[in-house]
This record gives C-alpha cells, sequence and structure tokens, in this order.
RNA sequence: GGGCCUUUAGCUCAGCCGGUCAGAGCGCACGCUUGAUAAGCGUGAGGUCCCUGGUUCGAUCCCAGGAAGGCCCA
C-alpha cells in the first residue's frame, strides 16, 4: 500500500510564490478598507508617544529612489518603535511653495506669465502642488508606508501658511530680521532677480582686462629696497563695467607672490602668473625683486584705477592660480565671493546700477549708460588714464536668463536676513546641535561646521508662489511696521484665507481698523511684496505641525533624511526652532547616504544607470525594495543594481519559503490545546528555542540602535541556517512519521509555533506584506487583526539555556564531520541519500563519553539510519574523530525510509520498521 | 579647491580595545534528494582586507600621503 497517506506531511494553503506586484495592492486595499493606521492609534493611545517627523518632500515629479529609501527607513523606524510599545505616530508630509513649481506653472502659461494678476497664477501652483501630492502619495503608500496618509502636513495649507508668519514674527519680534543687501542674479530685460534654478549658463564673449592699480601705501613695508618705488597691483577681470563698485584686492594668503620691474615700473601678481601676465601686457623682461606669501600683502592699500579712493588689499582662500593675476578685483555688490568678503572686512555693498541695468546718476564718467555699453567706455577711460595694461576678447561660460536668454547682471538688491548674530542664535544652535543625538556620530561635525560658519539667513524671495514676508511700510515716512500685533492680525486672516489674502487685499484691508504708524501717525501703508525662503517654510513645521496637532508634541524623537539636510531642513529647522521655540528641535537627527549604482556611481539621467522604484515594485515587488533597504548599510551609500536585486529577491523565497513550510507544520495544532510545556520539549526542540531567543534579542537591538542591516542578515541567516539547514531539515523524520498527536510530535510543533509567532512579529518593519499575510493565516488565539498591531516578542528567560546550547553546538561541530565523511561515501557511490547509510564514529578519552551520552542525537542531526559510536584505542583524545561509512543494514521502511532490520517483522506490514507499525496501530 | 564620509571574496555584510581575523549568508561549481518540489540537503572553489609609506616584535584594524566614489560648499 502507499503509506505516504500515513505521513503527517506539510498542508498549506499559503502559496510559494508570493507574485508580490499582484499580492500587495490586495494588501494595501485591505489595511484601507480596515483602518488598520487608525486601529493602530486607538491600539496605542494610552501609551508614551514616540514621533518621527517626516521632512516633507517637495511636492513636484514622481517619487524616485531617495525617496523610497528615505520613507521606508522611516517605516522601519516607526513601526518598529510603535512594535516596542510607543505610541509612534507618524504625519506625512510636503513642502508646497517655492520655485520649481511657479517655473512649471510659467512654462505652461508660456508668455502670460508676466501678465497673468499673482493670485491666478498662485491658484494654479496650489493645483499643481497639489496634484503632485495625491501622485506622491500614492506612490508612498504602494511601498507600505504606514501612516497618517489622510491628514498629511502641507506648507499651503492656510493655517499652516499662518503659522510660518507667525513664527517669522517671533524673529522680527526679537529684533533678529534686518534689511540688508546682498548680490543676485538680476535680468535688467526683464527687471527680476533670477533664482539659481532660473539660471542658464552659455558661451558669451566678453573683455578681458588687465589693469594696474597704483599702490599708495609705502612698499617698504615688503622690503626697505623698495621705499620709494612706483608699485602697481594687477588685476584682471571678464566685467569691466563692475569696477565703478570696485573697493578692494584680494589675493590669496598662502600662494607665493611677486614684485617684479619692468620698464622701470614695478608690478604684483602671484608667482605662477608673473610670466603670462608680463607677456599679455608687454611687460619686457620682468625682474623679480621680491618674493613673499600673499599673507604679506595684507595692509597694503592701492587706489581705485581713475576714482580718487582707496582699494585695499585682503586674502581670501577662494582665489585660484588658474587664470588672471592672482591679484582679484573685488566689487561686492557684483559677486558672492566679494560679497563674503565685503561683509568680513565691512566693505558697503556698493551697487551702482539701476534696475535697467544703467549706472546711477553719481557714476562718474559712465552715469545713465547701460553696463553692456560701459564695458567698452571704461575700456577706453582706463587707456586714457594709462591704467589698462592689456585688453582682449575671452570666449566664456556666463550665466543668462532662462526667459529672455539674455546675459544677467550680479547686483546687489535689498533683501531680508535673519541675523546669526541677534539673540546669540548662532552660539545658541551650537548648543543646541550637542544636545542631539546624531547618527551617524559624524553628522554632530558637519552641522557644526556649517552652523559656525555660515553668514546671515537670507530669507527674502522676489517671487509669488510663497508665503509673504508680511509687513508693512508706511506710506508716509516709510518706516516699518512689524510688530507682533500686526503679524497676528495678518496671521489670523490667512488661518482663514490662506496667504493669498495678502495678495487678493489692499493693505488697509490688512490693518487693524484705526492702525496708524508710531512714527508720523499716517494711517497709509504699503505692502512689502517679498516671499520667504522656502527653507525657512520647512524649518517652521516643528512649530507649525510639532506644536500645533494635539497627535504631535515638540520636540521630535527623530528626524530622519538624506545627509544633504545637514545644510538642508535640519539645519532651517534647527535656526527656525532655536530662534523662535527657543531649542533643538529634534532629541536624534538620523542620516542615510545616497542611493548610487552598483558601481558606486551616482545615479543620473545622463549615465543611463537610474533605477526607478516603480520598475522595482512591478518586477520585484515593493517587499523586495524594503528588503533592500534593510539589507544595505545607510550610513554609506546605498548600491542598487539588478544582481543587487536578484540575490534580494533569492534572499526573500527563502524567508518566505521557511515560513510557508512552518505553517504548513503547523496546520493541525492549536497552541492553546496541544502546546507542549517548556520542561517537556524535546532537548534540540529547547536548543532551537533558545537560538530563536538569541535571534529576538539580537533584532530588538538591532531595531533599538537603528542598525537595520543587522536584521535581514540574522533573519536570514536564521532561515536558512538554523531552520532550513539544519533544525527543520532533521525534524521532518519526526514530524512526518509520529503519530499525529504524539508528544513527540507535539512538542516540535510547540516549538515551531513559537519560532514562527517570533519571526512574523520581528519581520514585520521590514516584510509588512509578506509578515502580514503570514500573521492572517496562523492560529494563534486572542491575536490582534494585524502582525502590526502586535508588539515584539520579548526574550524568554525560560528558553535560555546556555549549557544546553554549548552542547549542541559542540554536536553540530561533530555533525559536520559526519556530514564530510557521508559526502565521500557519496561520491564513491556507496550511498545515496543519507538514510541509506550507518555510520561508525570513533572517539577518545572525553569526547567518546560525550558522543556516547548523546549518541541517539548526533544520529538524529545526522539523519542516518544508524550511528554508533566505538571508543579509539591509543588515538590521541584532541585529534578529532574518524568516521566510518556503510550502508545501514536492514531493509529500507516504506514509511520513514529508514533502514531497519526490524523491516517485515510485522505481517499486517511486512514493509514496514517495528516504530512504523506501532504508530499506525496506535493511530 | 574646502568640510564631512566611504573603500574586507562576484553580491550584501561581520570583524570589540592591533596578535589563528582573513569570516557569514547568498551566488557559483559538483553531487544528493524528489514526502518543503518553479522547493529541500551536502561538499567545494573564491580575497595583494583600495594603493604607498610610517609606528610596532607584529596592522584589515593606529598615523601620514595618495587613488576611486558620495554628499555639501566654493
Amino acid at each position: 500500500m502507499d503509506y505516504k497517506t500515513t505521513l503527517n506531511l506539510p498542508k498549506t494553503d499559503f502559496p510559494m510564490r508570493a507574485n508580490l506586484p499582484e499580492r500587495e495592492p490586495q494588501i494595501l486595499r485591505q489595511w484601507e478598507a480596515e483602518g488598520l493606521y487608525q486601529r493602530l492609534r486607538e491600539a496605542r493611545a494610552d501609551r508614551e508617544m514616540w514621533i518621527l517627523h517626516d521632512g516633507p518632500p517637495y511636492a513636484n515629479g514622481h517619487i524616485h529612489m531617495g525617496h523610497a529609501l528615505n520613507k521606508i527607513l522611516k517605516d522601519m523606524v516607526v513601526k518598529s518603535r510603535s512594535m516596542s510599545g510607543f505610541n509612534a505616530v507618524y504625519v506625512p508630509g510636503w513642502d508646497c511653495h517655492g520655485l520649481p513649481i511657479e517655473h512649471q506653472v510659467d512654462k505652461e502659461l508660456g508668455p502670460k506669465a508676466a501678465e497673468i494678476p499673482v493670485p491666478e497664477k498662485r491658484r494654479m501652483c496650489r493645483a499643481y502642488a497639489q496634484k503632485f501630492i495625491d501622485i506622491q502619495r500614492e506612490e508612498f503608500k504602494r511601498l507600505g508606508v504606514l501612516g497618517d496618509w489622510d491628514h498629511p502636513y502641507l506648507t499651503m495649507e492656510y493655517r499652516y501658511e499662518a503659522n510660518i508668519l507667525r513664527e517669522l514674527g517671533k524673529f522680527f519680534a526679537t529684533g533678529g530680521v534686518y534689511r540688508g543687501l546682498k548680490p543676485v542674479h538680476w535680468c535688467a530685460s526683464c527687471l527680476t532677480a533670477l533664482a539659481e534654478a532660473e539660471v542658464e549658463y552659455a558661451d558669451h564673449t566678453s573683455p578681458s582686462i588687465y589693469v594696474a592699480f597704483p599702490l599708495t601705501s609705502d612698499p617698504a613695508a615688503l622690503d626697505p629696497a623698495l621705499a620709494g618705488a612706483r608699485l602697481s597691483v594687477v588685476i584682471w577681470t571678464t566685467t569691466p563695467w563692475t569696477l565703478p563698485a570696485n573697493l578692494a584686492i584680494v589675493v590669496h594668503p598662502a600662494e607665493e607672490y611677486v614684485v617684479f620691474r619692468s620698464n622701470g615700473r614695478h608690478f604684483i601678481t602671484a608667482g605662477k602668473l608673473m610670466d603670462e601676465t608680463a607677456r599679455k601686457c608687454n611687460l619686457a623682461d620682468p625682474e623679480v625683486v621680491f618674493r613673499g606669501p600673499g599673507a604679506r600683502l595684507e595692509g597694503l592699500v592701492a587706489r581705485h584705477p581713475w576714482l580718487d579712493q582707496p582699494s585695499p588689499l585682503f586674502t581670501a582662500d577662494y582665489v585660484t592660480m588658474d587664470q588672471g593675476t592672482g591679484c582679484v578685483h573685488t566689487a561686492p555688490g557684483h559677486g558672492a565671493d566679494d560679497y563674503d568678503t565685503g561683509i568680513k572686512h565691512t566693505l558697503p555693498i556698493y551697487n551702482p546700477v539701476d534696475d535697467m541695468g544703467r549706472f546711477v546718476p553719481e557714476v562718474a564718467h559712465f552715469a545713465g549708460m547701460s553696463v553692456w555699453d560701459a564695458n567698452a567706455a571704461i575700456i577706453a577711460h582706463l587707456r586714457k588714464e594709462g591704467r589698462l595694461l592689456h585688453a582682449e576678447d575671452f570666449q566664456h561660460s556666463y550665466p543668462h536668463c532662462w526667459r529672455c536668454k539674455n546675459p544677467i547682471l550680479f547686483r546687489a538688491t535689498n533683501q531680508w536676513f535673519i541675523s546669526m548674530e541677534v539673540g546669540g542664535l548662532c552660539r545658541r544652535s551650537l548648543e543646541g546641535i550637542r544636545q542631539v543625538q546624531w547618527i551617524p556620530p559624524w553628522g554632530e561635525e558637519r552641522i557644526s561646521n556649517m552652523i559656525a560658519n555660515r553668514p546671515d539667513w537670507c530669507i527674502s524671495r522676489q517671487r509669488a508662489w510663497g508665503t509673504p514676508i508680511a509687513v508693512f511700510n508706511c506710506a508716509g515716512c516709510g518706516s516699518l511696521l512689524a510688530e507682533e500685533r500686526l503679524i497676528e492680525y495678518v496671521a489670523s486672516l490667512m488661518d482663514r484665507e490662506g496667504a493669498d489674502v495678502w495678495f487678493a487685499r489692499p493693505a488697509k484691508e490688512l490693518v487693524p481698523p484705526g492702525t496708524r504708524c508710531g512714527k508720523c501717525g499716517a494711517e497709509e501703508f504699503t505692502k512689502q511684496t517679498d516671499i520667504l525662503d522656502v527653507w525657512f517654510e520647512s524649518g517652521v513645521s516643528q512649530a507649525a505641525v510639532l506644536r500645533v496637532r494635539p497627535d504631535q508634541h515638540w520636540p521630535a524623537e527623530m528626524y530622519l533624511e538624506g545627509s544633504d539636510q545637514h545644510r538642508g531642513w535640519f539645519h532651517s529647522s534647527l535656526l527656525a526652532a532655536v530662534g523662535a521655540q527657543g531649542g533643538a528641535p529634534y532629541r536624534a537627527v538620523l542620516t542615510h547616504g545616497f542611493v548610487v549604482d552598483g558601481e558606486g556611481r551616482k545615479m543620473s539621467k545622463s549615465l543611463g544607470n537610474v533605477i526607478a522604484p516603480q520598475e522595482v515594485i512591478e518586477k520585484y515587488g515593493a517587499e523586495v525594495l524594503r528588503l533592500w533597504v534593510a539589507a544595505e548599510d545607510y550610513r554609506d551609500d546605498i548600491r542598487l543594481s539588478e544582481e543587487i536585486l536578484t540575490r534580494l529577491a533569492e534572499g526573500y523565497r527563502r524567508i518566505r519559503n521557511t515560513c510557508r513550510y512552518l505553517l504548513g507544520n503547523l496546520s493541525d495544532f492549536d497552541p492553546a490545546r496541544h502546546a507542549v510545556a517548556v520542561q517537556a520539549l524535546l532537548p534540540i526542540d529547547r536548543f532551537i528555542l533558545h537560538r530563536l531567543q538569541l535571534l529576538t534579542e539580537r533584532m530588538r537591538a538591532a531595531y533599538q540602535d537603528y542598525e537595520f542591516h543587522i536584521l535581514y542578515h540574522s533573519l536570514h541567516n536564521f532561515c536558512a541556517v538554523d531552520l532550513s539547514a539544519f533544525y527543520l531539515d532533521v525534524l521532518k523524520d519526526r514530524v512526518y512519521t509520529s503519530g499525529r498527536a504524539s508528544h513527540l510530535r507535539r512538542s516540535a510543533q510547540t516549538a515551531m509555533s513559537e519560532i514562527l509567532v517570533s519571526l512574523v512579529k520581528l519581520m514585520a518593519p521590514v516584510l509588512s506584506f509578506t509578515a502580514d499575510e503570514i500573521w492572517r493565516t496562523l492560529a494563534m488565539p486572542d491575536k490582534p487583526s494585524s502582525v502590526h498591531l502586535a508588539e515584539f516578542p520579548e526574550v524568554r528567560a525560560d528558553l535560555l539555556d546556555d549549557r544546553l546550547a554549548e552542547e549542541w553546538e559542540r554536536l553540530l561541530t561533530f555533525r559536520d564531520e559526519v556530514l564530510r565523511a557521508l559526502e565521500i561515501a557519496r561520491k564513491d557511490r556507496r550511498i545515496g541519500s543519507a538514510q541509506e547509510a550507518a555510520v561508525e564514529v570513533l572517539a577518545a578519552g572525553e569526547a567518546f563519553e560525550f558522543l556516547t551520552a548523546h549518541r541517539e542525537a548526533l544520529e538524529t542531526i545526522c539523519i542516518v539510519s544508524r550511528l554508533t559510536v566505538t571508543r579509539a584505542e591509543g588515538r590521541p583524545a584532541d585529534q578529532g574523530l574518524a568516521v566510518r561509512v556503510d550502508r545501514a543494514p536492514g531493509v529500507k521502511c516504506q514509511r520513514c525510509w529508514n533502514f531497519r532490520e526490524s523491516v517485515g517483522a510485522s505481517a499486517a506490514h511486512p514493509g514496514l520498521c517495528d516504530r512504523c507499525v506501532s504508530v499506525l496501530q496506535e493511530a
């Protein structure tokens, strides 16, 4: 007869193949239908709150792999904190204002963009942002990320906009906001400031000129021999029109500079650039009369080439030696580096160019002239004054306006700043940094360097899509009105109507009735039209979200973003919170690296190595993407390639299939009725449960310490090595052939059940879909409907048994030796399966004693039909084993496939061994 | 050019305070099994621990320089 039907083979409907791309959406629908997130909130309502505050992605475009990585990491943190017993509320957010969206809307509008009323354009921007919020929301949910997707925070929500203004008001109240000049890209034909993103670089021909600035201080300071000499500092520039604004010359402190003589005149240039300069300027036979580092030149003063004003020499590291003279003409109103130098040495940020790109009336010789026409005029003037050493045409890459394609200017304009000094903002921010846990630790140094070295925060933008810096000027005397009372009045209007109210209504409707200028008493006001830097908007999320929503609190337990956010959101949030809330808005900051390809190169369209999350989801499922996030060490850059995904998909299958096998063996097991008491469990069952405790401990610690890559490796290793290759393989004989309800089988099932329940919980934050899929097929009394409502298993002291483990680990090393011997026998064609073998183990001394005591266990774990232990006489005890392999005696039992001499003894079952006969008789 | 960081087998990762530390899993090769079967088991091959110097009795692990790559600035 066919005895297969008398065996307890695994039985389950749980599919081996996951078919994740189709199954995941079903699971998501189920979560949605049963309101999983809401139920989780109810289940944890009385627990301690734990907040990961979401850094808002920009509501533009579909999500890319970096978004997926970030959101999955966050999800793993939130879910693991939730399963550790916290009320881990997760509120996703979006950054909605800003230039990229406005830019897109402008593009769609085409020529109409310039004429359309601001409120109308803002409506279009809002709709655009909303469209991508909806798109991204679905994309994030598809990743299995659990959160309050129905109530996210949006920086364009009316109330949020109002709170942005309120936070700004706090900076005004402390005197931390001031108006100052700063150079910006300026298009003189479109009459507007341009953001970096609106600047296009294209080839352009500029004049390249070398100009002599006569030294007015005594050159004897360099070398007494130079006393009385006529010296000139040689500068090089490709923008002659910025010369009227020259206020300084900058040299590199460490590079070598020289004074050289030619035709009876003396010139200063960098040593490396002297030959080139002398050749171009026709300065024959240059003779070096002084050498010294640029630092020696600091303190000298030259004179403007045609104006009677000084041009002092300073040093700066940004000076390069690749072209020019190493002496850099500096106009703080016309360049970013120049501006920094100007600020550092308290020079005026002087900009003599008006909105149309013409020199203002006070500019001698060139008043009213367009700067482009001025180039030639200035060169001519320099030649006349004898300051021009050389002029030629120069081809280079130059910024142009994205809209009108004309070359642009760099000119200082009035902007709003937050002072780093007022109220000790810089110092207190640095103090705040020290209170925060930075993961990994080097983040602290990185952000500290940035905070310590940053200039004042320029918070104004000349744009339409954003939150206005809603302050007034008196129409009478021009003085600024930025009192808290007025700001709160506008903010309260914004609560109801959004920031649009500022653009839609006249000033008199935006102030409380009867408001007068404190200085002149006038009742007419003008609205300030700048909007805020979007970094300020997202920077106040800690106030507008954490302080405002009842399901949040301040500060957050954690911020988690890519390492670029040290300069971005971590930075702006810190400044905004220290300035207005009094401290850092986070207790911990975790940063991760960037997604790169299999070779470690950044993903870019031009390299053609981009992998989109959607592709991976369609081919492998989001679960594999989640596994990828868990498997990689996020502190470094994170590689992604086809090979990596293939490996992970294989790893996933192993984990899934191990669970499936456990499920199959538990189909008739009800823990409530069949579980065996710990003390009554078989030793090998207790051993594997001991190992399970170690795994539990390791994985809980990995979650606690955010060492996620340990999770995947530990979990996979346990499934592949401890379970599949050892425990479950060894168990087959017992589970399949013993009586269905026998103690032998129930003992194994008790262990398997404990293992499966623990594994499913432990994997849930990573393999969120699969864990829940398994969970729902699991027989378990009083289980929550979803694994995500459960808590992590505790490490059970009653299942830890070090002495037992030591014994079994030693047995496993003996098993390895037997397995090697079996393999040799197999190669010799003496056996096929291990059950065909009878093994004799020869050991001496203590090893012999040990093996004799555990003979049966060793036989079982080697899965051979017979194993005997023999004392090896005269053999040193430390020499390991000798293993003899023979074909097992007896006949193969038709039921359990072991070779037994008892086969044939039963008349009723002539093909069975005595054990199987008695199992059948008891049944 | 500056700040911060990374570099251990084909892949993903371990290697605590410098001394059997050159590891694990996967993949690969070769077998076994066909009662986890588009599964399972076993054995095996694979590394100049990025490079070059230095400190040390001894360095993957410490120091210096360099290369490649990444983020942020310039």
